[in-house]
DNA sequence: CACGGATGTTAGTCATCATTAACGTTATCG
DNA sequence: CGATAACGTTAATGATGACTAACATCCGTG
């Protein structure tokens, strides 16, 4: 249907609309909450007025699903590029690092959407979530296992989800730091507790 | 223990029942969000059903007020007599490390709802919790310094969030470990980190 | 025994939404 | 020039949900 030879003048600000709403959506789902947060005021907060919301999007659930969908794809893509990228196991671990480090401090609002919210996703969209996560936290077992081939993987997981949560604290001191700083802070900081975690028995 | 055989009705919990609604509705609220459940459900889910919480609590804002408040309250005590128990730097500071761990892994429900739902208490109560969780973070930030008195406060600052971070993941990994591997491994993560947070520089 | 307080219950009430309807206004394009 | 699709708008509509009212029950105590 869509004659893509044409299309430059008729898709004008289509897929700016979304992605700004996308975006104000997840600001504010990230300091009240999604049922905090009424249709209304997400309309307002890109300048257009309630329900012509759904005119992007089929209604508050999809648009949450859709947030949700498009963070975990990006983190579990880009995880798929670096780890292909390189074959040395510590190059790809730091690789994983700044991926994600960027991540955290570009989008601290998705951050925390991201990992308060899945349990207000409705089901089909939910276990495609959970997927992409779960594939997330593999490569990095993964990459991990490669360099410490005795540690079992259930520690290794826990490893992640530990320093997932050091390396996510951005939203919390977002304004102790710039982030030229907090970056390599950040960097040392997980490395560290990477190897004394894989250390340490 | 109580005697069942005399007491036929339901239940002689008197000063039991407050605490017993909190901890539901913590567990509910860290599931869906402060607005995601219903003063009906948090009733249900202790026995009792909808507005019978008004015995107990003034609203549903009040008990979330009451929660966060008695959270922040018992970390910052925790810290203070922690604090006060020794005078060497690097011994207090593992006190504090034990402190947090073990409410992390007791408590994954107060955990999450402590750093998610400040956003919806409302103004009067606001303003002591945030107070109560700076002096907490003060508490740690006095025992870095002292370990590493040449390390800027606002750095010193960023590190503790960032531990917090890390040991506060419990809540995403806790099916993955048993407590008694968790705690040494969080234990030996959050110290490397900050140990290669003060020497990076 | 009567009474009062602590604790529940069930039926309103009143707001607040999410969602839909019905109705403009462009602007592209045949 | 219309037709039509994209995008908005302002009223319903219908649920849901916090909170209140009115009414038990139990139990300690004067």
């Amino acid at each position: 249907m869509r004659d893509v030879t044409t299309a430059s003048t008729s898709t004008r600000n289509r897929g700016n609309r979304r992605a700004e709403i996308l975006e104000a959506a997840a600001r504010l789902f990230a300091a009240r909450g999604f049922h905090g947060v009424s249709i209304e005021e997400i309309g307002s907060a890109v300048g257009i007025s309630g329900p012509a919301l759904y005119r992007h999007f089929t209604g508050k659930e999809a648009l949450l699903a859709e947030m949700l969908l498009d963070i975990s794809s990006r983190l579990r893509a880009s995880a798929a590029t670096v780890v292909t990228a390189s074959a040395d196991p510590q190059e790809t671990l730091d690789a994983l690092l700044n991926a994600q480090i960027t991540f955290a401090i570009e989008q601290p609002a998705l951050i925390s959407v991201h990992d308060r919210e899945l349990g207000n996703v409705p089901e089909p969209a939910r276990r495609q979530i959970r997927r992409l996560q779960r594939l997330y936290v593999e490569e990095w077992v993964t990459v991990l296992a490669e360099l410490h081939p005795s540690c079992p993987p259930a520690r290794l997981r826990a490893t992640t989800h530990a320093v997932f949560g050091l390396l996510n604290s951005t939203p919390h001191s977002a304004n102790e730091l710039p982030a030229q700083d907090m970056r390599p802070l950040l960097h040392a900081m997980a490395r560290a507790a990477i190897a004394a975690s894989v250390n340490a028995r």
